[in-house]
RNA sequence: GGUCUGGUAGUGUAGCGGUUAGCAUAUCUGCCUGUCACGCAGAAGGUCGCGGGUUCAAAUCCCGUCCGGACCGCCA
């Protein structure tokens, strides 16, 4: 297909000035800055208005939006690349109090077909299913770009918070040869005529990796082959994962992820204001010490409070939704840790307490849903053999995971927040679909 | 995988045995010099998710199937 390329001058403008010369680049959110200079603006044409004598044009960039006005102008099709150069001026009917009076509006990119979705419109009614369908354009709304916005400088965050503390980033395989938590649930591979897998999880090799530099992170995507059906889960996840060496127990670890979590939200609230707006939302505060509440402890306070009755060993979204309830009604904060959890609610690698029946193992709560799994681990070849036994685990099938465990590995521990759960808790996106730009589910491969 | 619920122009919807399948918006054409969900006039745009059945007649009723949404199981 052809790109048209076209020069419009309106009638009563200048000549053009930047033949030597190209004056830079503009944003629309600085346009206050510029007040009755020249600026060249560049974006997507937002949406347009022709009146006949006069024409409006709203440019859309990475900033913001911007008004522009003409006379003349042939407007292509929205969403086109376009690039306007004209004059700023206060005006009291602009939206943001500016305006640019168009001297050359030229098409970069001509869009050749309609939007399927009316961008500047999508907040009022799209149905999910479409939003996704067409997501190469519903990602240019204002809405969908500001998750990921928010989602991106919540990572920024975690990574500077972590460099900060003397962590390492490291990067493990995600073509694995066996899962860490056991064989189901994995993505199958062929890699060159041997069954690989895709990884569900980094937690051998970060754990390998405390050996290394005792403190580590990954920023890094995790594959679950589960055909879960829920608002909750992707197939495809961005896990960030934190491990620690040389602690006294998940207590050093919890406190770490509780440090964390303030910075991320000081981070937020200096870097999305806007986009929280946009969104409506609002950022939590993080105690000095966010609650931790042993797992039967939890279990019988619903049960007290709310006469929820949770069946199985773990808590179940009902009892996770009124623990949060509660603690957000009585303690004003929006997380929650549940520790304690029994060893059969948790994998062969979590330490033991004394005793036997409970491990170091915790959940992190937020706004009614898990958003971390963490725990102390066992870092003791005999210990580890002992775990499997009791989990009556094929000690074989684990050589690759336990290798390590016989050349002095230190108390360690660690966790992994589901980067999605998070963001959508945060912005009250109801399904985390919305919070990653391409999802992956039970039913999706594309876009 | 289970329960409940829904698939109708690009998009969002009305219609729920007989309609030329209606409306809004987007798109196209014409008009319009301050719009901001601009306005006015006109045009084009539909295998009513798919397959089968009942009926003189099915978007509409029945069965199956695929897909969406909510909740559950499981997890981050």
């Amino acid at each position: 297909m052809e790109i048209k390329r076209s020069f419009m001058t309106a009638p009563e403008s200048q000549p053009a000035q930047h033949a030597t010369q190209p004056l830079p680049r503009t944003l629309t959110r600085d346009l206050g800055q510029h007040d009755a200079q020249t600026v060249r603006l560049q974006g997507f044409l937002h949406a347009r208005r022709d009146l006949g004598g006069v024409q409006f044009a709203v440019l859309r960039d990475v900033s913001g939006l911007a008004q522009c006005v003409g006379s003349g102008l042939h407007l292509p099709l929205p969403e086109s690349s376009v690039e306007v150069v004209g004059t700023v001026r206060a005006h009291p009917k602009a939206p943001g109090g500016y305006e640019v009076q168009v001297s050359e509006f030229r098409v970069l990119s001509a869009a050749v077909q309609a939007s399927p979705l009316e961008i500047p419109k999508m907040e009022w009614n799209v149905n999910p299913e479409t939003m996704l369908d067409y997501r190469y354009v519903s990602l240019r709304g204002l809405k969908e770009r500001a998750a990921l916005r928010v989602q991106a400088e919540l990572v920024r965050a975690f990574h500077q918070h972590l460099d900060a503390e003397g962590f390492t980033e490291i990067s493990t395989p995600k073509i694995v040869s066996a899962g860490a938590e056991g064989g189901a649930n994995l993505f199958k591979l062929d890699y060159f005529g041997e069954q690989a897998y895709l990884a569900q999880s980094p937690q051998l090799y970060k754990q390998i990796m405390v050996g290394v530099f005792e403190r580590v992170y990954e920023v890094a995507p995790v594959y679950r082959a589960e055909e879960h059906a829920t608002s909750r889960h992707l197939n495809e996840y961005l896990s960030l994962d934190v491990e620690m060496g040389f602690i006294d127990s998940e207590e050093d670890v919890m406190d770490l992820e509780n440090r964390l979590l303030g910075s991320i939200m000081v981070h937020l609230k200096q870097s999305c204001a806007a986009e929280f707006t946009l969104l409506g939302a609002t950022l939590p505060d993080v105690l000095p010490r966010i609650p931790r509440i042993p797992l039967m402890e939890a279990r019988e306070l619903v049960n007290r409070e709310y006469g929820h009755v949770v069946g199985g060993k773990d808590l179940d979204p009902e009892a996770e939704r009124l623990l949060c309830q509660y603690y957000a009604e009585k303690e004003g904060t929006d997380f929650v840790f549940v520790t304690r959890y029994p060893r059969a609610a948790r994998p062969f690698y979590a330490y033991p307490e004394p005793g036997g029946e409970l491990t170091r193992g915790f959940d992190l709560l937020f706004r009614g849903i898990e958003i971390t799994s963490g725990g102390q681990r066992i870092n003791e070849y005999e210990m580890l053999m002992t775990s499997i036994a009791d989990y009556k685990l094929n000690p074989e099938s684990l050589a690759g995971y336990t290798e390590v465990f016989k050349y002095g590995m230190p108390p360690h521990g660690g966790f992994a927040i589901g980067a999605e759960r998070l963001t959508a808790r945060l912005l009250g996106i109801a399904n985390v679909r919305y919070a990653r730009a391409f999802p992956r589910d039970r039913n999706r491969l594309t876009p």
